[in-house]
DNA sequence: TGCCAGGCCCTCTTTAGGGCCTT
C-alpha cells in the first residue's frame, strides 16, 4: 500500500482543446518509485498541422523541429508501454488526461488507471502560496529545477518534486505514516476548508489499524 | 461566416459571473 509507483506526465499541444481539433506536440514523464526518480520518457509529435507562433514562442518548439520528429501514432505507441498500469499525476490533469486520452484512443488503446491532480491538491495543501501554477508552486516551495518550463520533461520533472513534496509535507505535517495513491485522490475532490479535517481523521485511522 | 475548452473555486452564490490553471 505504501509503496506505489506513479507516472507523472506532461503534455505540450497545439492549443487547448482536442475537442476543437488540438493535437499533442510533445511528451515527458517520470516514473516514481518510493519517493524517488526512477525512469524518464520524453519525445516529440510530429502533428501532421502547422503550430501557431504563439504555442512556437510558448514553448520553444518550432515547426522544424516537428517536421523532423516521429509521429504522435508512433510515440503513443511507446508512451503507453511506458505508462504500463502505473498511476498517473498531472499538473491541472483534467488538461492531460483529456489529451493522453484522445491520443490513445487514435491507436485503440483505452487508459485503465486513475489520474491524481497535482494542482488540486496543492490548493489543498498550500492554500498560502500566492497561486499554484507550477512555475508559482517551484518558487514557493523551492523545487528542484533547471530553470526551463512549457517544455515537457522539464514541467513533468518540476511537477514529479511537487508530487514528492506534498507527500513528505503530508507525513510531517499530519504525522502520516503512509500516504496512499487512493487518499490522495480523495483529499482532492474534498472541499478545501474541509482539508485540514480530512487528514487528521485520516491519521487517527491509520495510528488505529 | 462565425464560432472556438473545461473544470475548479470563490463570492456581492445556488434563477451567476469571473479568475485561475493547463497549451
Amino acid at each position: 500500500m505504501g509503496n506505489y509507483s506513479v507516472v507523472v506526465l506532461d503534455f505540450e499541444t497545439t492549443g487547448l482543446s482536442p475537442n476543437n481539433g488540438d493535437r499533442a506536440i510533445e511528451i515527458g514523464a517520470v516514473l516514481i518509485e518510493n519517493n524517488r526518480i526512477v525512469d524518464r520518457f520524453q519525445s516529440l509529435m510530429n502533428p501532421g498541422m502547422k503550430i501557431s507562433r504563439f504555442i512556437e514562442e510558448y514553448t520553444g518548439i518550432t515547426n522544424q523541429m516537428l517536421q523532423a520528429a516521429p509521429s504522435i501514432i508512433q510515440v503513443m505507441h511507446k508512451f503507453a508501454a511506458f505508462m504500463a498500469r502505473h498511476h498517473l499525476v498531472a499538473h491541472n490533469a483534467s488538461f492531460d488526461s483529456r489529451f493522453l486520452d484522445a491520443e490513445l484512443q487514435r491507436i485503440n488503446h483505452t487508459r485503465c488507471q486513475e489520474f491524481a491532480c497535482s494542482l488540486l491538491l496543492s490548493r489543498r495543501l498550500y492554500p498560502e502560496s500566492p497561486g499554484h501554477s507550477l512555475e508559482t508552486l517551484v518558487r514557493h516551495k523551492s523545487l528542484t529545477t533547471d530553470g526551463v518550463h512549457h517544455r515537457a520533461l522539464a514541467d513533468a520533472e518540476m511537477t514529479g518534486h511537487l508530487w514528492m513534496g506534498m507527500i513528505d509535507d503530508l507525513k510531517a505535517d499530519y504525522n502520516l505514516k503512509q500516504v496512499p495513491f487512493q487518499l490522495l485522490q480523495q483529499l482532492s475532490k474534498v472541499s478545501k476548508s474541509a482539508a485540514p479535517v480530512f487528514l487528521q481523521r485520516a491519521a487517527e485511522k491509520q495510528r488505529q489499524g
